[in-house]
DNA sequence: GAGTGAACGATAATCATTCTCATTGTACTC
DNA sequence: GAGTACAATGAGAATGATTATCGTTCACTC
C-alpha cells in the first residue's frame, strides 16, 4: 500500500490516502440507502467509469481494514457492504430469507459494554436475529 | 419432508422426527466444543459411516429450519454450525482473521429486548465485533 | 411384497471471491 | 523531463464452498 503525494504528517510518516478507485467505491456506498454486494457495486460503477471487478474487491478490503466500511453476510452467502457509520440490524427468516430491519440498535443500550480482556480496537459490530417470519411458521412442519 | 413412524402426537399430526443422518449430524455438533463447517463435518463423519456431502448440507438446512442449530459466517466465508443452545460471540480481527471469544453474551442483559413490530419466532441471534487485534494495529498503516 | 414418495449419494454446475500476471499510473530522484 | 521503483489496475483463470441434478435406495402403507 503506497501513499499518494497529497498530505504529509508532521511525524514524517505519509498520511494514508485513498486512491481514486477506493474513494469512488466509498462514495457509492455513502450514496446508497442499502448495503451493496461487490457484484452490485461493480455493475453500478462500470457504467460511470472503467473499473475492474478485482479492483472493487481490493478497494473493499482496504476500506474495511481502515475502518471505513462494514460488511455482513446476506442470506445467499454474499457479503453486503455499507458505511461503518450505519448501525442497522435485521430479523432474518431462515425459510424465505427476508430481512426485516430493526428500528434501533440494541447494542447501544448496553450498560457495561465490552469487557475485552484483550486489547482490541473495535471498528463495528454485527447483530442479527434469525428465526421464522409469521407466514413461514405455517410452512415448516 | 416425510415423518418417520416412531412418535405420534395426540393432536393427530405426526410429530416431526429426525432421520438417522440428521440425528448423526446433530450428535456430532453437540459433541464438539467449537463450531464446525459443513466440510469439516463431512470429513469427520465419513470416517465413522457412509454419508454424502450433499446429505450433510441437507441435514444442516433441516436442522436450522427447525431451530436446532445455528450458523455464523467464518472469516474465510464458510458457514460454521453449532447447537442453537450455545450462545458464544467473538471479537474478530479484520487483518489476521483471529477470533477471540467473549466471556458472556451481552444481548442477554438487554432491558427491553426486541420490540419487533412484526410477529417473528426468533430461534437465535448472532453478534460479532470486528476491528484490529493489538499486534495487527501496527501493521495497518 | 408391490406402490409411493422421501432420503440418499455421486457428480456436475453455479457463482462469489481470490489469484496471476502483464500493463499502467504515480512519486521520487537526478 | 527522462529514468527508476513500486503500487495499482484490469482481464481472465483458478479456487472452493454451496447447490442442483438424477438415478438409486430406504421407509412406510396397504
Ligand atoms: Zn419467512
Ligand atoms: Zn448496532
Ligand atoms: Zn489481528
Ligand atoms: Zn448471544
Amino acid at each position: 500500500m503506497k501513499s499518494n503525494s497529497l498530505p504529509q504528517q508532521d511525524n514524517g510518516h505519509p498520511m494514508y490516502h485513498l486512491t481514486r478507485n477506493q474513494q469512488a467505491v466509498l462514495d457509492v456506498l455513502h450514496q446508497q440507502p442499502h448495503p451493496l454486494s461487490a457484484q452490485e457495486l461493480y455493475g453500478m460503477m462500470r457504467q460511470q467509469q472503467a473499473i475492474g471487478l478485482a479492483t472493487v474487491y481490493r478497494a473493499l478490503e482496504t476500506l474495511k481494514l481502515h475502518g471505513l466500511i462494514r460488511s455482513r453476510t446476506g442470506t445467499n452467502g454474499e457479503s453486503l457492504y455499507s458505511p461503518v457509520l450505519t448501525d442497522q440490524h435485521y430479523l432474518t427468516c431462515l425459510q424465505c430469507g427476508q430481512s426485516f430491519p430493526l428500528d434501533h440498535c440494541p447494542v447501544q443500550e448496553l450498560k457495561a459494554p465490552l469487557q475485552h480482556p484483550i486489547p482490541f480496537k473495535i471498528y463495528y459490530h454485527t447483530l442479527e436475529f434469525f428465526g421464522l417470519c409469521e407466514p413461514c411458521t405455517h410452512q415448516v412442519e
